[in-house]
Order: structure tokens, then C-alpha cells, then sequence
DNA sequence: TCCTTGACGGAGA
DNA sequence: ATCTCCGCCAAGG
């Protein structure tokens, strides 16, 4: 698979998402060195398994919002450990300017 | 090989 | 603020 490195890449980058932040999938792929691919980004994060250890949650679309159907289970499980962390939600919206990670390593 | 489908994003209107 | 349209990459049919 020619990819597997650039997963490996977002997989790196997305571990580093500290606690209580949250990064863009466009932002993911900059910081993996590989801008203009968030939409690989995203396809990445859906085939994570079940129970990765990585902080899947914390990778939210460049609006603010969740990307999943406002009905769906995945966006209510994403939610859930949004506000785990002290991440709240305005009409369905995470405010960047506050929770936006700068990118600086913890 | 071509076409469609996404956990996307930005520019316009 | 909302809605299109268009460009992107990778996977699957």
C-alpha cells in the first residue's frame, strides 16, 4: 500500500493533540507535512480500530464541528469525550479560538 | 481505467 | 451565517 506512511504520519501527529485541544483534519495533515491532504486525514481516522489508544476525538472538521451526522452514534460518543476534557459544544460548535491547538509539542 | 464516495477545506455568492 | 461549487487524496466497485 503506497500510504501506509502518510497514516503513519497522521497517526504520529494526532497522538501529539494534547488534552483539552483539538486540531482540524487540514491542520493534522500540515503538521504530518503533508498540506492539502485532510481529506486523507479524515479517511484515516475512520479506519482507526474501535479501541486505539489515540485521541481519535480531539480531530474535529476546520468549522468547529464534529463530522458526523448530528443523529449518529459516532458524533455522540465524539461529543461525550469532548466534554470529558472541558470541551463544550455551542450549537454544535467547538469554539477554535479558544480550544484550537497551536501545534507546539506538549 | 473510469466513476463514486467520503470523519475535508476554501472561495464565492 | 448558509449554501454551492470545486479541488484533493485514497479506496472500492
Amino acid at each position: 500500500m503506497a500510504n501506509q506512511e502518510h497514516q503513519q504520519r497522521f497517526w504520529q501527529v494526532v497522538a501529539q493533540i494534547p488534552y483539552g485541544k483539538v486540531a482540524s483534519y487540514g491542520q493534522v495533515a500540515e503538521l504530518a507535512g503533508l498540506p492539502g491532504l485532510a481529506r486523507a486525514v479524515g479517511r484515516t481516522m475512520s479506519r482507526l480500530p474501535k479501541d486505539t489508544s489515540l485521541p481519535w476525538h480531539r480531530v474535529i472538521n476546520a468549522q468547529g464541528r464534529i463530522s458526523f451526522p448530528i443523529d449518529s452514534d459516532g458524533y455522540k460518543r465524539q461529543r461525550e469525550r469532548l466534554e470529558a476534557e472541558g470541551i463544550s459544544l455551542i450549537n454544535g460548535r467547538v469554539q477554535m479560538k479558544h480550544y484550537r491547538w497551536d501545534g507546539l509539542a506538549e
